[in-house]
DNA sequence: GTGAAAGCGCTAACAC
DNA sequence: GTGTTAGCGCTTTCAC
């Protein structure tokens, strides 16, 4: 069996709960006390028991994360930034993929509930009171997404859609399309905000390379010449449909995404895209997630999107 | 506080035993009490408390898995598999990302040990004694690569090279190069015993989209009239690059890839590469791991590839 | 087949 | 400041 704290108390003379508290109140223990405790755990190699812990404490000193679809690389972008600042905390994080199934998500969220503190949950989809009665199961952080009386962290989608069109008519375009995302997507709908109905809305498309198939077969269907996706995988569809149908990117036609997820400055030609401080908001959602099981109230933080312009928008073909 | 076993004890007028028996040993307790402690169970919503479980069995009920670098599809697809399996046992799953620095990998096992059952462990890069190290602290099992007396999934890359070469030289290729990964990778070395000699072989380059941006230039001072990458990242990278300096693609150079990750498809042109069977490893990896648990010696499980040809390779210009 | 009781390793009163 | 002790919720002997 592994060393427990009685060999420690043992072998530094002391009791177990002066060992205990050398290691979770150091304040409470005399320095040269607590130096010695601290000198037979590191000899031993001591690790406390985290279920015994957790088993008085109630606390798992585990986070858990749920995303809609890790093959989306938005979001291994998301659980790197939550792995990061929760592995200063000597958090461990669970993992979990719902494959963009409310269901499967709620579910998901009610396993891990009693073996985390906390969890943080991508979901774009779910409803507002499905979200609301999952808080209750367990503390919540939301990411891109807000429910009342739930923390959140946001990116803000609807500045990124200004900049978009501001540099689109910047360029001379006057008609562009929205490739919309599905319908129920917060995202979306902050977006189509953010559009002010400058732009007609095509869709809801799947949120995915297909679905950005399907968005340009559409969208070449209207006289727009700038086509606005919902997300960068639905703008890598769409390039690919434009090249497959040799319509040149941005010779003829710009094409915008969402997210700069990696390969948006992969592909040719190189996606001007919105930008989302993606791994930021992981980290963020875990310092939420810190504050409110230390007791502070739920809330909303609001992180910047910017604008990355790359090769697949350029100045209107027909204009000055 | 939630409902304990002596709730579901009291209600169903039976010892806590018989609650704990009728849940992990049926063959234990008679049909009928059986029976009526479950309809009190599923009446009560009864979870038991998994900390106080682990405590006494030493098991945990949770895996972990480490990976490299999330950002290569490769591995969330793993992860997919992984969670998928994991899941059908009731088995959670904390993830890790050593971000390619086996330094971090060892730490982030030795973190996670007390609190799993087993680790599937990609390490392309870890030495030898390392990983056996890690063997001694938790159950392994490795992805694509093996280390004596440790459980391996395996995905056949040699056999990925010979029908990489075998379709290039079907298409009248006579000379081409390997662009290499890291010297230390195990996939690398295994592909470069595939190659057997027939093909030079460039680099060691990052096995990601920048290290075929330098692999691209390296490989164009060559006579070869096609590229074979490492892996899809780099291929990307590849084909990037030969877009930048005007060398069409397949109409110059072929280009292929290894392991088929998602973005392959989405290229133009869309890359010719070999598919790994990524999520079954990921569900083989759960099933060998559990195996292990019951007292089943290590095993090395391999998976077939198989290579699937799109655009990105064709006849050599100057054959027949 | 079932129950009583002894802990698993730890923290948190409560004493001193 | 430190020690003693009573559990946290569960599984698992050991009786019967």
């Amino acid at each position: 069996m592994a060393v427990t704290i009685r060999d420690v108390a043992r072998q530094a003379q002391v009791s177990v709960s002066t060992v205990s508290r050398a290691l979770s109140a150091p304040g409470l223990v005399k320095e040269t006390t607590r130096q010695r405790v601290l000198d037979v755990v590191r000899g031993l190699g001591y690790q406390p028991n985290r279920a015994a812990r957790s088993l008085i404490t109630g606390r798992t000193g585990n986070l858990g994360i749920v995303v809609p679809d890790l093959e989306n690389p938005f979001y291994p972008a998301v659980l790197r930034g939550v792995q990061t600042r929760a592995g200063e905390a000597g958090t461990s994080v669970f993992f979990c993929d719902s494959r963009e199934d409310p269901a499967t998500e709620a579910e998901l969220v009610r396993t891990m509930a009693p073996q985390v503190d906390g969890v943080v949950l991508c979901s774009p989809l779910s409803p507002d009171d499905t979200i609301a009665e999952l808080a209750d199961l367990t503390p919540l952080v939301l990411i891109n997404r807000t429910v009342p009386g739930v923390s959140s962290v946001l990116m803000d989608s609807g500045s990124g859609i200004d900049q978009i069109i501001t540099h689109l008519e910047s360029l001379g375009h006057k008609e562009y399309v929205y490739l919309g995302g599905p319908t129920a997507s917060w995202s979306h709908n902050r977006r189509l905000q953010g559009l002010r109905d400058r732009a007609p809305v095509l869709g809801p498309f799947e949120p995915n390379f297909a679905g950005g198939l399907a968005a340009a077969e559409q969208a070449l269907r209207t006289t727009a010449t700038a086509f606005i996706a919902y997300n960068d995988l639905m703008a890598l569809g769409v390039l690919s449909y434009l090249a497959e149908h040799d319509v040149k990117v941005p010779q003829q036609i710009s094409v915008t995404g969402f997210d700069d997820i990696l390969y948006a400055a992969m592909c040719s030609p190189a996606l001007t895209t919105v930008a989302m401080p993606t791994e930021e908001a992981g980290k963020v959602a875990v310092d939420l997630l810190a504050e409110r099981l230390d007791g502070a109230p739920p809330e909303r933080r609001e992180l910047p999107t910017k604008l990355v312009i790359r090769a697949s928008t350029r100045k209107h073909p027909m204009s000055a």
